[in-house]
DNA sequence: GAAGCATGGTATAACGTTATACCATCCGTC
DNA sequence: GACGGATGGTATAACGTTATACCATGCTTC
């Protein structure tokens, strides 16, 4: 296997200068046809590829961005991660992806490396308890960075995520008006951040509506937990008789403990879940849900990001983007 | 916003040396106590983190490994790439995933990334029909590299893979002692690769149990396209009795189908998955499948970059890892 | 044919680390 | 008190690029 091929390498073998060979690969567009050719045939012949750390460390630019996420096992967010890569793909950059399954200690781990590597913009998913420390060590080093879904870090950030509270009421309102007055929020832990949000519009719909005091039932956010977390609840609360749910996943589970008691989704008991994953669309029955559209999210969050890497100094923006009620099997009126 | 902290920064601080804080933050163990404590606050107190292009660049060292894709929004996949990082992680390494969605202009993009940054170690999926012309560049330059699944590139690179056509041998010899004659081979599309494997051992146990010649129903490896498909298949071949499926989207698809055909998977129809995502066990009715941990393969998969970084002149290796039959309720005697 | 200018090439100093080699102290020993 | 060997600190040359400034050449133009 022959040695690394380096600019030195390619300039010898073309008969130029290193200078002119960098501005060739550069396409600075101040060198001849003819030698352009000589370099680029060299370049081709030893399998070139410019080193990025020094060309990153000369110029000061970095065509990688990165992206800290929670979870990479999620389908939401892998459809936000190529709405991202998509429209930065077409400027040029690439998304490179660290999953930290929040866990703080591997997050900050993650986000260190980010910096270590001079990463050209950051793309970021706080975990839950995110620590201020790591906030602050964020915002010392300022790469471009953009927080998702997770609003924190005290408007240090640009920011894009989901209007939470009105979705969230909204699904409650629209429950309430087909005659349901036991309302309960299903699903999640969290104390914080997204869930509290989404919680918080729930509550005040149960104000506005004037329907039964709320109801919060913990439960990890997967089809499995969701089932057996629904027989608990139908155990402790059988007067209820719809679920505002945290996401699609634990909403599927749910309709699924609500079928095997015996009963059906969207009759006895009436179910809204939360993203719109692909499988909503295809459950038994198909799930109405509070739609969001990652892919678009994602390329949101990409003009974002590209707008703060052009301009620094340009204020702090938030992105709130809307959430869609889709009606479809599991609700229907208060039976 | 104060300016990036550098070395230089920090070691001015503290009193000393660029040569003794760079020490200090590698811990070489050469410096005394004192000017440790020093340094080693003034850095904390700056939030420096050392500049990886740089330090990469002048020690050769690279903890940062690329993991190139052909499809994140994938269960199994996520699983494999949590058992890579755990693995690395206790290592001191980390994974950064880049995604190419089986397009190969951009697993070509992602993977000459890699190279520009000197990634330190390369584990890759490669796409279908990656190019002969990208498997030399990754040889030219000589990162630490491994095929996962899809092997290719002659031999040049480590591999660490499933025992497909063993795998498939298997299932359709399950399906035969239970009495079935008529088999197909359902989902898939590619005509090399993975699937060309797995039909392979279809048809030899096919040979072997002197059963019907083999049918090979192409479709897309998701469960709606699954749903369709298994309704044309059932159309055109009535006598099929039982499908050896190409993944477990698809087979849950087919259960879909079948269902909706008015029959019952397991009993007018048997159905085998592949991969054992966690759906499976939960799908109704549960799913039979050929079960391969996608977390110990990556752990397998994070050993093996490993020795080949700490040992690059070793020959290359190849790891296969059979799939184990998992009998659930899609698979019943012919009947 | 001298002045002015465009064109195309190059020498060189950064970028922020780390590895090497070197130097100053101090301590113990005979 | 001269010598040998730790111990702990530092000056400096790389690593592979790119940006800047500079230089040589040839072409206009009057």
């Amino acid at each position: 296997m022959p040695e690394k091929p380096k600019l030195e390498t390619v300039a010898k073998a073309a008969g130029v200068s290193t200078a002119t060979a960098s501005q060739v690969m550069r396409g600075t567009g101040r060198i001849s046809e003819g030698t352009r050719k000589k370099v680029l045939a060299a370049a081709q012949r030893l399998h070139y590829v410019t080193d990025g750390r020094a060309a990153s460390m000369r110029s000061g630019e970095n065509r990688e961005i990165g992206f800290a996420i929670h979870q990479i096992a999620n389908p939401f967010n892998a459809e936000v991660i190529s709405g991202v890569s998509d429209l930065l793909e077409t400027e040029g950059y690439l998304v490179s992806v660290l999953d930290s399954r929040d866990d703080t200690d591997r997050q900050r781990r993650n986000l260190e490396a980010f910096i270590r590597s001079s990463r050209g913009g950051l793309l970021w998913v706080p975990a839950e308890d995110t620590e201020d420390s790591t906030f602050d060590l964020l915002a010392a080093h300022d790469l471009s960075t953009v927080t998702f879904l997770r609003r924190s870090g005290a408007g240090r950030f640009d920011h894009v995520g989901i209007e939470n509270a009105a979705a969230t009421a909204k699904a409650t309102q629209y429950l309430a008006e087909l005659g349901h007055r036991h309302i309960a929020y299903f699903g999640g832990v969290a104390k914080a951040g997204v869930r509290s949000e989404r919680i918080a519009g729930y509550e005040q719909a149960l104000v506005d509506f004037k329907l039964d005091l709320p109801i919060v039932w913990d439960c990890f956010d997967d089809k499995i937990s969701g089932l057996s977390a629904l027989k608990e609840l139908h155990a402790a609360h059988p007067e209820i008789t719809a679920l505002v749910c945290n996401g699609d996943m634990v909403a599927i589970g749910a309709c699924l403990g609500i079928s095997q008691l015996g009963m059906q989704p969207g009759r006895e008991i009436s179910v809204i879940g939360f993203d719109d994953i692909q499988d909503a669309a295809v459950a038994t029955p198909p799930l109405t849900t509070m739609a969001v559209s990652p892919y678009q999210m994602g390329r949101k969050l990409a003009r974002v990001v590209l707008n703060r890497i052009k301009d620094p100094e340009m204020p702090k923006s938030i992105s709130l983007i809307p959430a869609e009620l889709v009606v479809r099997e599991t609700t229907g009126p208060v039976g």
